[in-house]
DNA sequence: CGTGTAAGGAATTCTGACACG
DNA sequence: CGTGTAAGGAATTCTGACACG
């Protein structure tokens, strides 16, 4: 239900710093801090997708304002959830819609 | 003029083995006959991008059949004419379109 | 708190070659 | 012709820790 190659994670560590032009410690604590979620490989390298990319930079912006990593996961959760809000309305719309018989 | 993500050249040879089922030496060799051109970073490691990919798996089939390697890049050169020579007609239309005064 | 760095090891990738055919 | 493999080396990535603060 989303972009599937944005959300592919396919990068490895290094292509993500050539991208971002963050340090491999930096990413590495953003993942700690629970902000950012790469999958692994068999042998435990990090693997992640464009998304991680967007998300990544955005965090990078945050932190130099000197927004605590604490703040920003508390944000992106906010985020999250007025997301997951707004879609539950237009799933409840679309419901109503055909309780009432309006079927095309 | 395209689609930026899936041409992207960001995957290692490891992840694109992982995708496409083939082995590193199949994924080289076809870049050795001029099938596919992934990038490098500067110390000499092999980026794929999502198009790549599509191209090997595609690669992949034709060779199982038994077309030669020869065959299949001269396949996809006509390919890629075609679809120019189709690109070309379009904007020869669009062209025709203004001259004769038709804006808007 | 967020990030740099040296440390040691394990996994990855690269090239050129021998092999079969 | 297309692919497997062992070989040796170089580059990548990983984790846990010391450091500053």
């Amino acid at each position: 239900m989303e972009d599937s190659l944005r959300d592919k994670k396919v990068m490895t560590i290094g292509i993500v710093v050539e991208m971002t032009g963050l340090s491999e410690r930096q990413i590495r604590y953003y993942e700690k801090r629970k902000l950012i979620f790469p999958d692994r490989t068999s042998t435990g390298n990090r693997k992640y997708s464009f998304s991680d990319i967007e998300k990544l930079m955005e965090i990078a912006e945050k932190v130099e304002e000197g927004v605590r990593t604490d703040e920003i996961r508390e944000n992106f959760k906010r985020r999250i959830k007025n997301e997951n809000y707004k879609k539950d309305m237009i799933k409840g719309q679309i419901n109503a819609h055909f309780r009432q018989g309006n079927i095309k």
